[in-house]
DNA sequence: TTTTAAACGAGACGGTACGTCTGGTCTTGTG
DNA sequence: CACAAGACCAGACGTACCGTCTCGTTTAAAA
């Protein structure tokens, strides 16, 4: 998102590119901690880069050096603190009920969890009015984990466990779309029965016509 | 929203409430058109207290008086942009597939409409990190709206239509989740035929057990 | 210098003149004190335009808006604090060399005076480098108190004490150049004594020939 | 200027003393050429370090490695543009009328040569708030020239044209002293004209008495 | 109709944070 | 080890808005 590492030999007029080799990695990490400590302390409303920068010992430049925005570097550190986004897979015991169920509860308990609460929420925030900060999320977090879902859905339907014509891509976004809303909008508890009961209509939804 | 036109029979030291009844229609409105105007204009970051006073011709206090924030300002002028919130009804034409349809590509219209989708974007945005907001807007726009889906739902149910065991708030939610997530993330376009889909898959996973 | 308080119906496009009636007397007492307090402890240096805000108990912007550099500030605080600069006068006992002797001879106390050498030579240092600001100080400054040693001069001109051939302007600036001189360069102590010499030297010279 | 270059001997925990013979000349000629062409072009105020510099292809460090300041660069630069400050001699030609006016419309020409202008402004507005540089300014510039004058005029009263109980070094300052003001307050043109009638007035100041 | 108190426009105020710039130090190759 | 290069910490710069606080000036309810 922020590393172009190589600033392709172009001809523009360049503003002048760091060198990323010379990077301090210390001062990486204090501030991709000190910007988690705060928005977990303080909220969003308290994350200012002079903030991060004070509690990171770090000169504000070295902030807008390496990143565009605010929301860039909180998006860093809580791809840092996340799993590995690149990696993500489903459990595959055969069993799709019992493996998504597992993962949707896994996922509400993350959405639940006050530690990752208030970054995901000032991300997903940031992203509605800044497209360009929406695509990297997008590409790197989400879509990424929604690609896990999406191949172990055609895993079940070629073991004919769901409908050949159903559409995978829109399968998934039923189970993962009504968690998301009730999460992001507060109308009502997100909890484990919700997920199954999500779970349980939607694969009713994608069973094999008889 | 914010105004309990308590009048004055207070007597405690309250920070004084401004008597609505002298308030000025004229420049609610003018605020009100220059909030819609600006958020479309120049996107919810110039959208500041003092632009909006500016281009409505109206002294700074004279919002501070009457709103707790820019958010409130936004969501009272979205309010009076959008369909009245209180009566909100779907069709009951007797087909239940047929009204869905109709309602669902409304809602897919409506979030693409460029005149509404930066000022929902911006209140979804704001909701996210003001939890007192959010309950505002949920109660007053958004659940009204679930709640007339739930009627809708339930009178299919009684019509033998849906599983009588089924939960309507959940089959809702898969409706309506699925739409949002896509709009809000902005993953893969939202079509009359992706609503279609969904309405597709929902109502196989309520369909009455044989 | 700071005040153009009709800002004449020009038609350029003014970059937003404050007003001037509703300026706050407390502030602008507050910042001149400020910077006299600052320059004084801790010397040009930390004349920091935050450094007079903060000590002032006064915001950045109400010294931006109503100065142009923080020099202009020192400037302003100097004549607040120095003698009116309108009616100066030096005495006329009829002795021109007591008057002019009492007169260099508080000039010699006031420049050895450490409360004004900083701000003054603060004051000189930054005219050095901005014409503008040199203007302002002569104009306001200095030129009224060597005005007043030009019609000193020519009172005893006229009295026959002085040759009448001689060009008072310059005869001035043969007193008070030597002063000025060592005080700046910082050459030799500066005392009565050096003042009382240099009047002695210069009044030779002036003296109508015989 | 300040670095007594004493080599290594030293054995404290000095910060460290740069070893001088290994001094690129090469660098220490671009930084004094880069210091007087950027005071000519853009003034005192874009003098900065770093665009010294930048200018000189050098980095910033060999320029904070070798001098203290600045101020001490563009002093430096000075000395090296300027006459050989040790050598300073008046000329003597047994006309002591004569070889003043000579001198004194050359200084004259001096302050007014743009090209001098500038650099000298600067130093003398440092020295107004650095007594350090102030007195290695008078010590190695100033002083030199003046002393030069003190010993024409001391030949002069030898040679019985001046007033043998005159205070020759007081007799100097009424001459420079207000040419010295002129400049630097820009209250009136320096001319040569005004040379003269200094001159001719301090002269007969300093006549012997009959 | 007159009075009069509050809402109003305007904008100065004390502040906070912004994003930029420079100062001076430290680090990383290169010669 | 001096050097060019430039990243680093630190902090002042001048600007933009914040939310509060006067100022007159409408203006609409009470007298």
């Amino acid at each position: 998102m922020t590393d172009a590492p190589t600033p392709p030999p172009s001809s523009s007029p360049a503003p002048k590119a760091p060198d990323a080799s010379r990077r301090s990695e210390r001062s990486r990490r204090a501030i991709l901690d000190a910007a988690l400590e705060l928005i977990g302390e303080t909220g969003f409303a308290k994350l200012t880069i002079e903030a991060i920068a004070a509690r990171a010992g770090v000169g504000k430049q070295t902030i807008y050096r390496w990143w565009p925005s605010k929301a860039a570097v909180l998006f860093e550190a809580c791809v840092l603190e996340g799993v590995d986004p690149a990696g993500v897979e489903l459990p595959d015991t055969g069993d799709l009920a019992a493996d998504l169920r597992t993962v949707l509860r896994a996922t509400v308990d993350e959405l639940n969890d006050p530690r990752l609460d208030a970054p995901t929420r000032a991300l997903v925030s940031e992203t509605a009015n800044d497209p360009e900060l929406g695509r990297a999320l997008t590409e790197k977090v989400l879509e990424p984990q929604l690609q896990a879902y999406a191949r172990r859905l055609r895993a079940a339907q070629e073991a004919g466990q769901v409908d050949p014509d159903a559409d995978v891509r829109i399968a998934l976004e039923l189970l993962v779309g009504p968690l998301f809303h009730r999460w992001l909008n507060r109308t009502l508890p997100l909890t484990h029965a919700y997920a199954d009961a999500v779970l349980d209509l939607a694969l009713r939804g994608l069973a094999p016509r008889p």
